[in-house]
This record gives structure tokens, C-alpha cells and sequence, in this order.
DNA sequence: GTCCATCTATACCGGACGTTACGAATGTGT
DNA sequence: ACACATTCGTAACGTCCGGTATAGATGGAC
């Protein structure tokens, strides 16, 4: 089956590398020399591996969502909404300041704001951020249908906001907040859960 | 005493135009082109004026503090912890989706992650950051001292939580939500105010 | 009117960027 | 042992980056 010369690097160890080079600098400010440099490979075996800088991009994301991301995911089959959104925030709260990783969220800070060539990586992760406020919605509306949430509380709105608290969340842990910090947020957060 | 050959630009104008390109692009995706495209003078009368780019986006900054941002140091002269926190989240909300401006905030998207030459851009904007958080922290020590927030609540923590929600609506904004979006999650967060 | 400080514009600098030819190296299938 | 498919390292590509030298244009001071 396998012809010619075999690879001498493996590729999820090198797409975790990478992840790490794109998560602490975003995509524009990791240079191709960067990302060569930490995954140990020349430039010609990066391209033939992963396409070019925006495949990379992607297929790293995609390793982040499913790997360092992926409480988020895990929190949303939890069996009550109040145990969703505990888990989502505290597990937040460890993830974001994993000393193992750069401190903050990849799909927050690989690309908020871009020059043009970075654009469809700005877009991409605005598609990723909106799509986990919609799987939380959809967990919500559950939620309302088996009463497990106040008559009246709009779905898409008690997202938004678990959205927003979690992005704040990663905006402080990139500034600094450590792990404390971020669990005290959380416990506030939950304290005024649900906003009625 | 204004001596040799006047400049042909207003200086204050052309740094509005330079703050809005650093705004929807970021210190690392704005170029020198696209400043000087939009500011309309050459990359010479740029330099003599303001300096480079490092000192350029500096300057961008403290006009957005003072303009755009400015409603933030307005919320804290109101007389209750209370409207404090009402007035810092609702005119944020319409902050962040003034249609005259690129959406969210600069002081978050400006360079939340970055590459090696935008290192001190994205430690300046930490700290602003912080000082605002610190700000709030302050007018919180003096609520607690009128007896204006719960005994026991923790100023630094609730300065916090404040922060990441800003932080939180800022993602939001630069994600495209609208400005009812936004205060809907402005209510959400004050119906759990102060969160004992 | 002349001098001269300052601004404007063209054109260019060295370097970094993402990307790719090319030829040598390497292991598999026959 | 040989041919072949594939990867590897070097070295280079064209383009854009932030920044600047230089020469001409402009208007106040005297």
C-alpha cells in the first residue's frame, strides 16, 4: 500500500504543535517560520502535508475543538440546563488557564480582528463561535420543554449571554486572569442563574 | 513662529481615519498602506507627523479612550454602584454596534494575540485593559464604603466579572450581534446584579 | 524679493512574508 | 537488483512589509 518514501514526522504530533503556535500568536501573527520551526519540519513537507498556512489553520482548529475545546461539548449532555452552564463555565475556567496551553480560546483570539488576507480565518471562526451558541440554544430549548427552565426565558437570548460570560472569560484569561480568578466569575455568573 | 511650509492635513482628522482602520483590521492586519490610503497623505507626512506605526496606533488609542470609549469613565462618576454598572453595560451595548464605527472594541480586538513585532502593542493594550478594571474596582471600594454593595462582596471580583462581560459583549459585537442583542444581555447581567 | 524651515511626493531600501522548483534521499513492490 | 513513488532539504521565487533618502513645492520671516 504505502509507496515511496514514508514521512519521518507524525502528523497530529505536528498539527499540535502548530495548534500551539496559532493559539499563542493567531493566525496572522504566526508566520510560516514559526510554524516549521516548532513542528520540527521543513517548509516543502508542511505543504505537502497540510495544502498551505489556511488548511493548516483549519485542520488545527479542528484538533482544538475536538481536543482543548472540546468541555464545551461534553458540558451541553449534562442532564439539567443548570448543570450544563456549571460545567461549560468551570470547565472554562480550568481549560483557559490549562498551564499546558497558551492562556485564552483559539476561536476568540485566532482572528478577531484581521487584515484582508486573514479574512475567511475571521469568518470561519465567527461560523465556529456562532455555532456553539447555537448548540447551547438548542440544549436550552430542550431545557424549556422539559421545564427545566423558567416559562418565558428565550432560548437564543440565555445563549448569547453563556456566550458572552465564556468569551469574557477567555479575553481575561489571555490578559492574565489566572485560574482563581476565573472559577470566582464562574461562581458569580451562576449565582444570578437563570436571569430570569 | 509657525515656521516652513504648513501641513496640508488635520492631524486630529487623519488619526480618526487611522483609528477606524487599526479598529476593523488590528495593529497587525492594518498595513501602512491601508493607513495611509485612508488617511490620505503619503507615508512620509504620516512619519514626520505621528512618528510609526507603533506611535500611530498609541495615539489612535487614547483618542479612542477619550472618544468612543469614553462612556466607560462616564459610568463611573454615576452616583450608585448600581447605575454605575446599568450605564457601563447598556452604553456599551451601543457602543459596540455604533453604525458610524467598526463593531466591538478596540482595546480587545486591537491585538488580542499576536506575533513577536506586535508584542508591545498587545502588552499596552493589556494594561489598559487592567486599569480599566482597576477603575471600576476603585468606584466598587467606594460603593462598599457607602454601603452602597452587600457586606462581603469583594470589589476586585465584581470589577471582574464586570470586565469579562464588556469583554464578552465586545467578542459579540465583532461576531455581529446587534444592538438588541447586546442589551438583552445587558439586562440579563443586571437582573443578577450585585451577585451577593 | 529672498531666505529658509517645513511639508509633499516619488522612488527606493533591506528584510520578511507565503509559496514552490528542483534534485538528492529513502523505502516499497516486483 | 531494479524501478518507482514519495519525502526531504536547499535555495530561490515574487510580493508585500515597515521605514527612509532625496528632491521639489510652499509659504512665513525679514
Amino acid at each position: 500500500m504505502a509507496m515511496g518514501r514514508p514521512r519521518e514526522f507524525s502528523c497530529e504530533k505536528a498539527l499540535d504543535l502548530a495548534l500551539q503556535v496559532f493559539w499563542r500568536k493567531g493566525y496572522e501573527g504566526a508566520s510560516m517560520a514559526d510554524l516549521t520551526e516548532a513542528m520540527g519540519i521543513t517548509k516543502p513537507s508542511l505543504y505537502a502535508a497540510f495544502g498551505n498556512k489556511e488548511e493548516l489553520f483549519r485542520k488545527a482548529l479542528d484538533r482544538y475543538v475536538d481536543g482543548p475545546g472540546g468541555y464545551f461539548q461534553e458540558a451541553l449532555k449534562k442532564p439539567t440546563a443548570r448543570e450544563v452552564v456549571s460545567h461549560v463555565l468551570y470547565e472554562a475556567a480550568e481549560a483557559l488557564t490549562n498551564p499546558d496551553n497558551p492562556p485564552g480560546c483559539l476561536a476568540v483570539q485566532g482572528a478577531l480582528s484581521c487584515g484582508d488576507a486573514a479574512e475567511t480565518i475571521k469568518q470561519e471562526l465567527m461560523a465556529r463561535r456562532a455555532k456553539g451558541e447555537t448548540d447551547l440554544r438548542t440544549r436550552f430549548e430542550r431545557a424549556l420543554a422539559e421545564n427545566d427552565l423558567p416559562d418565558g426565558a428565550d432560548a437564543a437570548d440565555l445563549a448569547r449571554y453563556i456566550s458572552a460570560i465564556l468569551q469574557g472569560m477567555a479575553v481575561q484569561a489571555a490578559g492574565g486572569a489566572d485560574r482563581g480568578q476565573l472559577r470566582r466569575i464562574a461562581d458569580m455568573a451562576l449565582r444570578g442563574w437563570p436571569p430570569v
